[in-house]
DNA sequence: TCCATATGCAACTATTTGATTGCAAATATA
DNA sequence: TATATTTGCAATCAAATAGTTGCATATGGA
């Protein structure tokens, strides 16, 4: 539980992905967001700790309460990622549309 | 080496990301792939496996090659999970909107 | 037919993951 | 001050992951 720390790890795991979209609605003490999950208010802290590390979430302390903020900045890092996949895909099309075109050219 | 396959898991390991990128420019065999890596062709192979699985590449085969293509449908999961993601954060943005307006008013 | 090539599958291993339980620290409240 | 609440941290465990090596299978070419 040391390593390979980053937003796409983060989103791997279900339970982690399930915190990130009621953070994004608002943010949420550990108590709070582990009401929402069968598993016990450790488990969900754990993923809390995971998402810190790499940035997804930050921390801030209110009294005794510590209430976790989504961080968007990281978050668009897969966004990012998703950009340029399609940018890819999209070239890859035109490549084929060129394909097609010349044998349509050959049929004329 | 069984469970939990979906796009999320697939994305979640850095080969394979990039897996899916060289896919994304052309259809390649494992061989062609595993040229591009500095790990063994067997390792190269079990990501195609998992990739597989979750149904984000397609195997076909070619006389005693076999060329994977990428599923463009499966990796718009991502996409459509990001998009879900952004628009509780739009919301979000919209009733802080809301506060800051109310403090607006009350300052007039 | 014989051989090289391309690939998948099985067994094994070290590391990571997700979860649990128990405990300690810090803060609020009576 | 004494007590309850909120949280993090450590130890432990079963399962999954990523990788390796070795072997079997199938196709194409000499």
């Amino acid at each position: 539980m040391e390593s390979r720390r980053d937003v796409f790890q983060a989103i791997a795991d279900p339970t982690r992905r399930a915190i990130i979209m009621l953070l994004a609605v608002s943010a949420m003490t550990p108590n709070g967001l582990a009401e929402h999950f069968n598993s016990s208010r450790q488990a969900v802290s754990k993923h809390l700790q995971i998402l810190t590390e790499c940035e997804v979430v930050k921390p801030e302390s209110r009294g005794r309460e510590i209430v976790y903020h989504l961080n968007n900045h990281k978050m668009q890092e897969i966004e990012k990622w998703l950009e340029q996949f399609k940018q890819l895909m999209a070239k890859r099309f035109d490549q084929l549309d060129n394909v097609l075109n010349k044998l349509q050219n050959l049929k004329k």
